[in-house]
DNA sequence: GAAATTAAAGCAACAGTGTTTAGTTATGGC
DNA sequence: GCCATAACTAAACACTGTTGCTTTAATTTC
């Protein structure tokens, strides 16, 4: 697979992903992806006759000619972003830069069958359509396959074993569509708004159930059948309250336990202590939380979580909630488009 | 970074890691590699060239020109590579096939200092030295810094704050010296012997501690700052025996606990256990076993562990025991070095 | 047993990458 | 107003993998 035409997209995706996190100079570019100043040119030259990029002025920084200041066109490019669960559909549309422009959100009928889901899918899309838009982005509960686009057999969702949703999905809208599990989705919102900054941090999301998103050296990981991330049904306390997965301890289980009889200090209590230790097994460098339960009470969470945390001085770990709220799910499946036609290929 | 002459060593690390798993003849590299049979040819002249691979006799597979096997030459290029544990040294001389070839084993004096063992690896260096030498990787017990050679504060051993070991080893041996966590270069050594069959993999180092080795997406994800695979300290039982970290009911304690007692049982089910929930958060496909009580019982603890794994079809993992016993850590620090010079680089 | 067919591998020309070299342009300082 | 400085770029370049075609060596066919 590596060929030129990859070694410029990835050149192009760094660039781009750079000039993402505000306005930079060609010099800046240079001096923090490594190319020479004259790859540089030549890569804002094709960015620019793209469209992606633009000038926007000039910055003096003493002697010498200015440096040109380049900006990202945000609104050039936009993709669509759903999250599925169990009772709602959230739509949400984002530009290049990961901001959230527009939502839709459906409620879906209990036990919800496939086709039924597709058309309402094609609903709200039809309703935001643009000719900008780059695809859509699925975030679903997994277990699926994230190359192939099938749903293996969602959790908590009867009808939907071995479904080809992707294929579905793009016949119905005409559009490309990549389909991911939600915590993957909700990691790739957050590496692809702090692009360089963060590159290895877990996302932590609490609902109904406990996944986490992981992205470990840049690069989202989701293990070898896209089943990576199935954090809640890990052991935490052995002979512990029975869970719904068959076993015992769980830290789902002991923390539902905790959330459900009202008890707040013990259920945020061992999130911190289960994602301390996650932290410890990954040496992330930041934590994501998010899901219903810490939106609900994030400052509990917040200080569940970082009262477990190690403190040696020489290993931080900064904590912190979700800026995007009740839309990182569905905004990271639209991210997740993005970064397909303008992330580092792979 | 990424320019032509990375790419040209990303192909050439590509053709050489799938040349390492037998003979191969261009046909197949070009499918393997998803290179077109031209850039296989070129990339292959260049290997020969560099004396790396030779071609040795022809293979019929129907009518029209036979197919030219491609070999290894395995003793082209040598490294030497150390494990560092509390009481011994241990040198071990690979090839580029990552087979072992030559042992040394010296035992280190009660809490030694860095001027003590670099004297005493010098020795056991000099005693195995050849010109087709590419340099020596040290497997240390962390934590330590693997991309500036810093030991930052190995556990376990009192004189080593903060020391420049690669600096040192490196003036005092005249070649190059890379320095990891004994779980990394324990994975290396797995993922440089197996190639592209590993992807994802944990490496469960069972001794006195309880690491794990990274093979995530094909690379060793050694975290923010080389401190992954802190598994021993992972909560499996809330309010249980006291660990040596300070905290209560690690996997490590627990583990240690049921071991000094007499009761293997109860020392492999932990372990079981607590891989059945790291295959479960990271979705490995392989999981190998190695350290001092897996050697020691080593059918015990492969049972153990296959016990507690999930049973669906569609997610196997493959369990084994190392088979490098003993030398895996060193043997993986020299597969280290190799993979430095003829790896894929980052 | 000679000609035709098939498949592997190599040669030569090529398109396109980032790099090197040598300018050109725009600012601040004197 | 001139000069030094720094940003930027045009042109030539080295080297990548690719394309198109030829050579080589085997099997198959008549």
């Amino acid at each position: 697979m590596p060929n030129l035409r990859f070694l410029r997209g990835y050149n192009d995706a760094v660039v781009l992903g750079l000039a993402r996190s505000g306005a930079v100079t060609r010099v800046d570019l240079a001096e923090r992806s490594g190319l020479t100043p004259q790859a540089v040119s030549k890569v804002v030259g094709r960015l620019i006759g793209e469209g992606l990029l633009v000038e926007s002025g000039t910055r003096n920084v003493g002697v010498g000619k200015p440096r040109t200041l380049l900006k990202l066109v945000a609104d050039s490019r936009l993709a669509l972003g759903a999250q599925v669960e169990r009772d709602e559909l959230r739509v949400v549309l984002t530009d290049l830069a990961g901001d959230v422009l527009d939502r839709a959100v459906a409620p879906l009928p209990p036990d919800f069958d496939p086709p039924t889901f597709v058309a309402e899918l094609t609903r709200l899309v039809n309703g935001m359509r643009d000719d900008k838009l780059l695809g859509v982005g699925l975030g679903f509960v997994g277990p699926l396959d994230h190359r192939t686009g099938v749903i293996h057999d969602a959790t908590g969702l009867v009808k939907w074993h071995d479904v080809p949703l992707r294929e579905l999905a793009e016949d119905s809208l005409a559009l490309p569509v990549v389909l991911d599990k939600d915590t993957n989705t909700a990691i790739v919102a957050e590496a692809w708004r702090r692009g360089e900054q963060l590159r290895d941090a877990v996302l932590v999301l609490v609902g109904t159930g406990l996944g986490v998103g992981l992205l470990l050296d840049g690069q989202v990981y989701r293990g070898a059948r896209t089943n990576a991330g199935e954090f809640g049904h890990t052991t935490i306390q052995l002979d512990g309250p029975p869970c719904v997965c068959g076993r015992t301890g769980c830290i789902e289980a002991v923390h539902n336990l905790a959330a459900r009889s009202g008890d707040l200090a013990g259920a945020t209590s061992i999130v911190g202590l289960a994602v301390a230790d996650l932290v410890q097994l990954l040496d992330v460098d930041h934590v994501v939380l998010a899901g219903r339960a810490v939106l609900a009470e994030p400052e509990a969470y917040l200080a569940g979580v970082r009262a477990k945390l190690p403190t040696d001085d020489w290993l931080p770990v900064e904590v912190e909630v979700t800026p995007l709220g009740d839309d990182v799910v569905a905004a990271g499946a639209a991210m997740l488009v993005l970064s397909e036609f303008y992330g580092r290929p792979r």
